[in-house]
DNA sequence: CATTTATGTAGCCATTTGCCTACGAATACT
DNA sequence: AGTATTCGTAGGCAAATGGCTACATAAATG
């Protein structure tokens, strides 16, 4: 399990979406983060390899347990990549910058 | 080719991706997107039928040629994954969410 | 120091993916 | 009618994916 690694194919697995949003509000370790699917523990870890690998999760040790977390950041790219279509359902948007761009020439 | 039809696996590839972008502003033949790519055209339309079964494309038949174009509302459903990381890096977001409460409280 | 605990890695396997070359179906053109 | 054009589908293939069972490594624990 190599090559192509880019947030979109990490993303594209139903488990790896569980994850992030499992360590979206605190960061966990590997085995409690594994603690909570059915998959064996191997392959989960192999989906943190994945995340991290592509940036979309960083890790700190400690001792022997190892803390994942998010990186806000690379979740930013996923966003930027809808951010054009935004404008096609999105009205609110639409109302919100333009509120912005008053707010801002004051 | 079958199962597993979901955005996010749809979103993955790279192609597919720029089929959307692509498409994005104006509805499109299949034949039309196709030119855009170095990919053999019935792979491309292989890429069209993983986008319009996910509903992220809609066709419309026009005599022998079919238009592809966005749906937006399946657009928004990659959004709503990312949402709830939002806050986590994007600060001008917030300021324009306590803008808005203002806003609805007049 | 031997043992348990927390993780990652190796290697194997079935399934899925993406791509290509025919080929089929339907509509337009002469 | 006969031919060209626009598309989708069938089938085959190499590579990637996700999962599992050992096994390896490293840090706590008794």
């Amino acid at each position: 399990m190599n090559l192509r690694r880019d947030i979109f194919q990490a993303i594209a697995d139903p488990t790896r979406r569980a994850i992030l949003l499992l360590v979206a509000s605190q960061s966990m370790t590997a085995g409690g983060i594994a603690a909570n699917f059915d998959t064996a523990r191997p392959t989960v870890s192999k989906h943190l390899r994945i995340l991290t690998e592509c940036e979309l999760l960083e890790q700190k040790k400690n001792g022997r347990e190892i803390y994942y977390h998010l990186n806000p950041k690379k979740m930013k790219e996923i966003a930027d990549f809808i951010e054009p279509f935004r404008k096609m359902w999105d009205e609110r948007f639409n109302k919100l910058e333009a509120i912005m761009k008053k707010y801002k020439k004051k």
